[in-house]
DNA sequence: TGGGAATCATAACGTATGTTACATAACAGA
DNA sequence: TCTGTTATGTAACATACGTTATGATTCCCA
C-alpha cells in the first residue's frame, strides 16, 4: 500500500472549491485549473479523483444540494408544520450574501442544464426532492388544519418552488431591492391563501403586504 | 463608394441567428464561428459589424428585449387595464416552445451577468422597464378601482416579475409540468389579490386555483 | 466601363482549455 | 530500511476559442 488518503473528503473538497469558482466567476470561470488552484492543488491531484470536468460540475450540484438539504432537514422538524414550512422557504430564500452566492451557483446550473442532459437530470431529481419536501410539510399541515382540505397540495408545493425561484433571480440580477422582510412577506402572502377558507380576514391581511410600509 | 448594405440591418441578422445559436447549445455553445455560421455567414463578416464578441451578446440581448417589447406595446392599450396586464403577463409567460426559447436565452443572460457587468448593466434596464410597463399598467388598473387604492403599485410589480420568473425558470428546467393553463391560472391567483378589498370573494375563489381540477 | 471602397472569405496567431502522460514525492507495509 | 503503491506536480498534447491580417469579390459611382 502506498499513501493512503480519504477520496470522499478529497472529492468534497474539489466540489467546494468549484462552487466558490461558480459564484467567483460563473460556470464559464469553472475550469479544472481554477478549482485546483482555488483548492490549493493542481490539476494533476484534481484528475487523479475525477476522470472529467463533468463528473466533477456533477459532484458540485450534489454539493451544493447536500449543503441545504442539511440545514432543512433539521428545520423540518419544527412544528405546527406550517412554521416548518416558512423555516425551510427561509433557508432556500436569498437572504444572506453567503446564501445569494447559492442562487449564482443554482443559475449557473439551470443554465447549464438547459442543453446538458446530465446536469439537467440531477436538476431534475433536486427539484423533485425540494418540491417534495415542501409537498410533505403541506400535507402535515393540511392535516392540522392550517392548509384548507380542498387545497392541491403539489400545486401549492409548485407554486411556492416558482415563487422562491422568482425572488431568487430579482435577488440575483440585482435588478430591485428586495430586502429580507420583503421576501418573507412574499412568501407569508402565500401561505396565507393556504389557509382555511372561512380564514377571509387572513386573506385580506395578507394582502395587505403588497401595501405600503405603514401596513407592514 | 463600394457594395453597400444596411449595417442595422446585418447586426439584426447576426444577433437573431446569436439568440438562435443560445437556444440550441446555451450561453457556452456562443461562439462567433457558431453564429456566423447560423447566420450563413463567416467570422470575417460577423467582425466587420461587431468588434468583439461582447457587442455581439449585447446586440443580442437588446434584440431580444425588442422582440417581447414590441409585441407588448400592442397589448399595453387594452382596457380595462387589469386585461392588458393579463395579455402582458401572457406575453412573458413560458406559454409556447417559442416562448420557452426565450427563457433559455434570458437564463444564460441571468448566469451571465452575475460576473459580466456590461451584461448586468443591460439586464438591469430591461427589467426596470419591464417593471415599470407593469407599474404603469397597475396604476391605470387602481385609478379603474380594479386595484384596491393602498395597494403599493411598485411592489406589485415586483411580485409579479418574481412570480414570472419563477414560472420561467420551473419551465426551463422541466422539473414538473407547468401546462399554460395552469401558468394563467398563478397569475391570475395574484392579480386577485391586488383587487378592492371588498371583493373577498374574488379571493376566496381566486385560492381556489390552487384547488383540484373540478375548481379548476 | 474602369477604379476603388465596401463586403466577405480564408487563414493565421496567440491563448486557454480538457485531457493525458509521465515524473517526483510521500508513505504504508514487509 | 527498503520496496512498491498511492498521491501529487509538471508538462505536453490536441483542440477550440477570440481576434487580427490578408486576400478575393462585389458593385457603387464617376
Amino acid at each position: 500500500m502506498g499513501k493512503t488518503v480519504n477520496h470522499d473528503e478529497r472529492r468534497d473538497i474539489f466540489a467546494a472549491a468549484a462552487l466558490r469558482v461558480i459564484v467567483q466567476a460563473g460556470i464559464a470561470g469553472l475550469t479544472v485549473r481554477a478549482v485546483a488552484r482555488e483548492a490549493g492543488f493542481t490539476t494533476g491531484a484534481l484528475t487523479h479523483y475525477f476522470h472529467s470536468k463533468d463528473q466533477l460540475l456533477i459532484q458540485a450540484s450534489e454539493l451544493s444540494g447536500q449543503l441545504v438539504r442539511d440545514r432543512m432537514e433539521r428545520a423540518e422538524h419544527t412544528r405546527p408544520a406550517l412554521e416548518a414550512i416558512r423555516k425551510v422557504l427561509a433557508l432556500a430564500l436569498p437572504l444572506t450574501p453567503e446564501r445569494r452566492g447559492y442562487w449564482r451557483i443554482w443559475a449557473g446550473f439551470w443554465e447549464r442544464s438547459s442543453y446538458d442532459q446530465e446536469v439537467s437530470r440531477v436538476m431534475r431529481l433536486r427539484y423533485d426532492e425540494w418540491r417534495g419536501r415542501l409537498a410533505r410539510l403541506l400535507a402535515v399541515a393540511q392535516a392540522e388544519g392550517e392548509v384548507a382540505p380542498d387545497v392541491d397540495i403539489q400545486h401549492a408545493a409548485q407554486s411556492l418552488v416558482a415563487l422562491t425561484d422568482g425572488i431568487g433571480v430579482q435577488v440575483l440580477l440585482g435588478v430591485s431591492r428586495i430586502p429580507p422582510a420583503r421576501q418573507r412577506a412574499m412568501v407569508d402572502l402565500w401561505l396565507e391563501t393556504l389557509k382555511d377558507r372561512g380564514g377571509v380576514m387572513e386573506l385580506a391581511s395578507s394582502a395587505a403586504a403588497l401595501r405600503p410600509v405603514a401596513a407592514g
